[in-house]
DNA sequence: ATAGGGTTAG
């Protein structure tokens, strides 16, 4: 507590080293404060000028906010709180030491008919939209306008900026207008806040026509530009301007470096951000922060494991292992690159974590099929308490697709209901990895909702979602539907055709397969190694092998692309299952890489077909030889020679794969009841509620074999082949 | 009293 003038003057000296300019004004401080005069805000009276410019010097001073309340309480004494100059600088100063609801305190206790002082209105702009309220920002300029204040050079870019960071354009276009009325467009700090905007709205012409009509340019308008470019991902007028401003003599400094190092990153010029990182650190002598944390990032992205270890010893030479977005980069380069050693001991290392170091983690751990851990993670964020650290999209979307990609469908769906449950809203990426568990559960009811639930986020248009969909209703047998939003499809790309094709081929629709083949070249859609394998393999289901072999062909001469091991696999199978083993044994023989367990294993296949014991043995032989779990091929040549009435034989395969310890993964088929997809297996009577379905099974048999129905004699060799026990009796026999 | 550059999910 206070008392008297002595007392204030004895604390001012206790927090700040006494400076001559410190005790010459505390005559002046002492004298004010005796006289207890209200002041107005704007005063020319030499005294009061001193004693406000003594207070705005110490609250500069001040590194507590102790000591800005204590200053605060002798400005309230001293009635020195009526001048705006210093109300301002109290607003920034709590602003600035977290304490925003001090700062509207000073804001609000200033009477109305003192308010006309810009500088005020400015610093409260500044301390909310320090504090991200772009809104409340916005609501405070209309009360600054409904009270008669007019906008200046200051009041301006804290505007734009506001209305770019929440990204409504509607807003962005009424704060355009209010600059183009006041005049304040080619006002340098004002335009380049409007080149950032329009930068940020992806509307570059509207930047470049703000940027032509600048009189005076700085640095920052010609960043402000690169980065806006960059950011559109337009790789040329980024170089172009960067050039540009070389040319017009404006040396770029780091920051304009930086832009364009992402550019390239952002467009996956990989090598050229290696050569322009090297670049940057000759020329200008140096790197920032960021730039080191984009070129980690794409270090990561494309595998660079020693290129990335290189740029870590750069970090910490370079003085950058502080920066939190460096060591979140670092996490995710050592996470992408399998080493979950360093990666999460970087993580414990750090003393700031923010969401995207905890995210940088979890992905990591989700990279590696790690799922369980990543969830582990997951949950202890969740727990953490910490408002800031709460789960994001982004999080929330690393764990399901972890869960996704491993093939855990349920604790995928799981997730992304209690995604929704947390109220937080899914996007693009989110129903993507969803969609994808759906289409390997099958489950279409779920999968149907989940397109609802797309639409209602007006996300269903959006390309990552449409793929997911098409491939979510092929995989799902509904070939109707994933046709119908592949043509509602504003824009497609390479996998929207390729899941068509493969939708297609998986059914066995070899016709439509092709047929949306040739469309795809139609349309100029150059085809990849994924289109060819499903393409091919749709042929040799269909049985069409002069299509199949026209289209390897034009694989090689028509698109230049190497045929890869699964091409001439597709090519053994389709020969072999059509009866030409000859042909399919010339693949073999000519591909330029040694055949690998499926080309061998097309090739057995073949020949249990057609019943080629001698083939057969060579393939199986090579199979067995390398070494692989290939159950199947043991019980392709089993049941071959059961076939050709070798029972020896095939029981001597059969029980060297069991000797083996091999299993084969048992073939399930499946059905959805309810949005419950139940499985089946083979000879498996034990599964509960399975009395039931072998009941009507019975009745049905029964009605079929009265009804002079011929059960297909091979029926029980079939259903062999996917249970073991069950062929071996049939070989013993 | 201002400003430009960055890291995470597919």
């Amino acid at each position: 507590m206070l008392h008297g003038s002595k007392r204030i003057i004895s604390i001012q000296v206790r927090y700040y080293k006494p400076r001559r300019s410190l005790f010459l004004s505390s005559h002046v401080c002492s004298a004010t404060f005796c006289s207890h005069r209200l002041k107005p805000i704007e005063s020319d009276q030499p005294a009061e000028k001193n004693i406000v410019n003594l207070f705005e010097h110490i609250l500069r001073q001040c590194s507590t906010i102790h000591q800005a309340k204590e200053t605060h309480t002798q400005i309230i004494i001293t009635r020195s709180d009526q001048y705006a100059f210093l109300a301002a600088r109290l607003i920034t100063v709590y602003a600035q030491f977290g304490f925003l609801a001090y700062a509207k305190m000073v804001f609000q206790g200033i009477p109305i008919e003192h308010k006309s002082n810009l500088l005020l209105w400015n610093s409260m702009l500044r301390a909310t939209q320090s504090y991200g309220y772009f809104a409340e920002s916005l609501r405070l300029y209309r009360k600054m306008r409904n009270v008669g204040i007019m906008p200046d050079g200051f009041t301006f870019p804290l505007l734009v900026r506001a209305c770019a960071s929440i990204g409504n354009l509607h807003m962005c276009k009424l704060v355009h207008g209010h600059v183009l009325v006041s005049g304040f467009q080619f006002h340098v700090h004002v335009a380049n806040e409007l080149i950032g905007m329009f930068g940020k709205l992806g509307f570059m012409d509207h930047a470049r026509k703000v940027f032509d009509g600048m009189q005076f340019r700085s640095c920052i308008s010609w960043n402000s530009l690169i980065s806006g470019f960059s950011k559109n991902y337009n790789l040329e007028d980024t170089i172009n301007m960067f050039k540009c401003m070389e040319l017009e003599g404006m040396e770029p400094n780091l920051v304009a470096w930086t832009s364009l190092l992402s550019a390239h990153a952002r467009c996956g010029k990989f090598e050229d951000v290696l050569r322009l990182f090297r670049e940057m650190r000759l020329k200008r002598n140096g790197a920032t922060a960021e730039a080191v944390a984009v070129v980690l990032s794409v270090c990561a992205d494309f595998y660079m494991s020693y290129e990335g270890i290189a740029i870590h010893g750069y970090v910490i030479t370079g003085g950058f292992q502080d920066y939190m977005f460096v060591n979140n980069s670092l996490i995710c380069l050592y996470g992408k690159h399998g080493n979950m050693e360093d990666s999460s001991s970087l993580f414990r290392q750090m003393k700031a974590k923010n969401l995207i170091t905890w995210n940088s983690l979890i992905s990591s751990l989700a990279e590696a099929g790690l799922c369980d851990e990543a969830f582990e993670v997951f949950s202890q964020l969740e727990k953490s308490g910490d408002s800031m650290l709460q789960p994001n999209v982004i999080t929330w979307t690393t764990v399901i697709s972890g869960f996704s990609s491993k093939g855990r469908g349920n604790e995928c769906l799981d997730m992304f209901r209690r995604m929704l449950y947390a109220n937080v809203d899914p996007n693009s990426v989110t129903f993507a990895s969803v969609l994808s568990a759906c289409g390997e559960l099958a489950i279409l009811d779920r999968g149907r909702e989940i397109h609802g639930h797309s639409i209602r986020s007006r996300l269903d248009d959006n390309i990552l979602v449409g793929n997911g969909l098409i491939n979510m209703y092929m995989k799902c047998g509904k070939l109707k539907e994933a046709q119908i939003i592949f043509n509602k499809l504003g824009d497609r790309d390479l996998v929207s055709w390729n899941s068509m094709i493969a939708g297609y081929g998986m059914h066995g629709f070899g016709e439509d397969c092709l047929l949306t083949f040739r469309q795809m070249v139609e349309v100029g859609q150059r085809p990849d190694e994924v289109t060819f394998v499903a393409v091919l393999s749709a042929c040799s289901h269909a049985g069409l092998v002069t299509e199949g072999q026209q289209l390897f062909d034009q694989m090689v001469n028509m698109f230049s692309i190497q045929p890869l091991m699964e091409h001439y696999a597709c090519m053994v199978d389709l020969l072999g299952r059509a009866g030409l083993l000859q042909e399919a044994c010339d693949i073999v023989k000519n591909m330029p890489m040694e055949p690998n367990v499926c080309v061998w294993g097309a090739l057995l296949n073949s020949c249990q077909m057609y019943k080629n014991t001698d083939l057969a043995e060579v393939a199986a032989s090579k199979i067995f030889s390398l070494e692989t779990r290939a159950v199947g091929s043991y019980i392709l040549l089993s049941n071959l020679y059961a076939a050709c009435g070798s029972w020896q034989n095939s029981a001597k395969v059969r029980m060297l794969a069991k000797t083996k310890g091999l299993k084969k993964n048992p073939g399930q088929s499946w059905i959805e009841v309810q949005n419950k997809v139940h499985t089946f297996l083979a000879g498996n009577a034990l599964q509960p509620g399975l009395e039931e379905v072998y009941h009507v099974l019975g009745d049905l048999g029964l009605k079929m074999e009265t009804g002079r129905y011929i059960t297909d004699g091979n029926a029980e060799l079939h259903e062999g082949l996917y249970n073991e026990d069950k062929l071996m009796v049939s070989a013993n026999y």
